[in-house]
DNA sequence: CGCCAGGCTAGCG
DNA sequence: CGCTAGCATGGC
């Protein structure tokens, strides 16, 4: 087992783990205690653990420092997961002036986006429809308890998220028993997809609006789960997913961005929020939204 | 008990 | 196109 340390002070605008895996914008870690996305402030020094094409990496935050565990060099799969290279200053700077999108940065400090690998972003999100975020990683910690790979770190088993052609193979049944709901059969069906060659990274190479429409050729994506896995997943900063919490947020703070179809608002609402990192924007104001509910 | 949750699909007009 | 019923499940 490798470990190491990363200081905080080398990550522009700080960092605060905790907001950062809780937030409900990420499934793809787990508390090493066992509990996860608690409705109140993540407490300091929890672990949290993952595993990435494989390899183990768990990361706590303490005394100024992310330090890490990991059966390989963690250091660049944090850099990419944890986008500790964004300097949140930066992008702050791009917000607009409104109250509410300042308040949210300044009581949410340090919270940044997560880059999970796509397809456990995309099966998490088409999970998340009409569900709340204990529920969603839930199902995602049943799926890999169920049928991920394992792995043994110190004599603990962990299991990573199944692949596609697992996932694929799964009866629709088996996944109803993991309380997947209605969404089972969108799983297995978006599963066999990208095990046919329906590849969800592949829209990372598109502009904007090609790349949710490529996405929206999964089952059980819409143009909100697309725009998820756009944000979450695949680096595209300028993203808005228009839920129910965002939307309230429209029609509350920016009503003149309601413009009845989902595409139109979703335009609309980009510009508002400064374009280019108007995803991260949403994800402050939505954090700050739903913990104030 | 009813209502709603980080919506989507299918099937209508 | 736009509109909506139906969908599983659990917590309040």
């Amino acid at each position: 087992m490798e470990s190491g340390v990363i200081p905080i002070e080398d990550l522009a605008g700080g960092m605060h783990l905790g907001y950062t895996l809780e937030s409900g914008q990420s499934y793809c870690w787990r508390r090493r205690d066992g509990a996860m996305y608690e409705q109140s402030d993540p407490p300091a020094s929890v672990w949290y653990e993952t595993v990435v094409d494989g390899e183990y990496v768990a990361v706590r935050q303490r005394d100024g420092e992310l330090e890490w565990e990991s059966t390989t060099d963690a250091v660049p799969i944090l850099r990419r997961l944890l986008r500790l290279d964004d300097d949140l200053d930066r992008i702050a700077e791009t917000f607009p002036s409104d109250p509410v999108v300042r308040d949210a940065f300044q009581a949410y400090r340090g919270m940044r986006l997560v880059r999970d690998p796509v397809f456990p972003c995309l099966i998490s999100f088409i999970c998340s429809t009409q569900m709340r975020v204990p529920r969603i990683h839930g199902m995602q910690c049943r799926l890999a308890e169920t049928f991920g790979p394992q792995l043994e770190v110190d004599g603990r088993q962990i299991n990573g998220f199944p692949s596609p052609g697992t996932l694929a193979a799964v009866s629709e049944a088996e996944l109803r028993e993991l309380n997947l709901g209605y969404r089972a059969p969108y799983v297995r069906e978006t599963a066999a997809q990208v095990r046919d060659g329906l590849d969800p990274a592949a829209a990372g190479e598109l502009p904007y609006p090609e790349a949710r429409s490529h996405l929206m050729q999964f089952h059980g994506v819409g143009p909100k789960v697309a725009d998820c896995v756009l944000l979450f997943g695949l680096g595209f900063t300028q993203a808005v997913p228009l839920d129910t919490w965002i939307r309230q947020a429209i029609g509350t703070h920016f009503p003149e961005c309601e413009c009845g179809t989902y595409e139109e608002t979703s335009a609309a609402i980009r510009e508002r929020l400064g374009g280019a990192y108007a995803g991260y924007a949403q994800t402050y104001v939505f954090h700050y939204l739903r913990q104030r509910a």
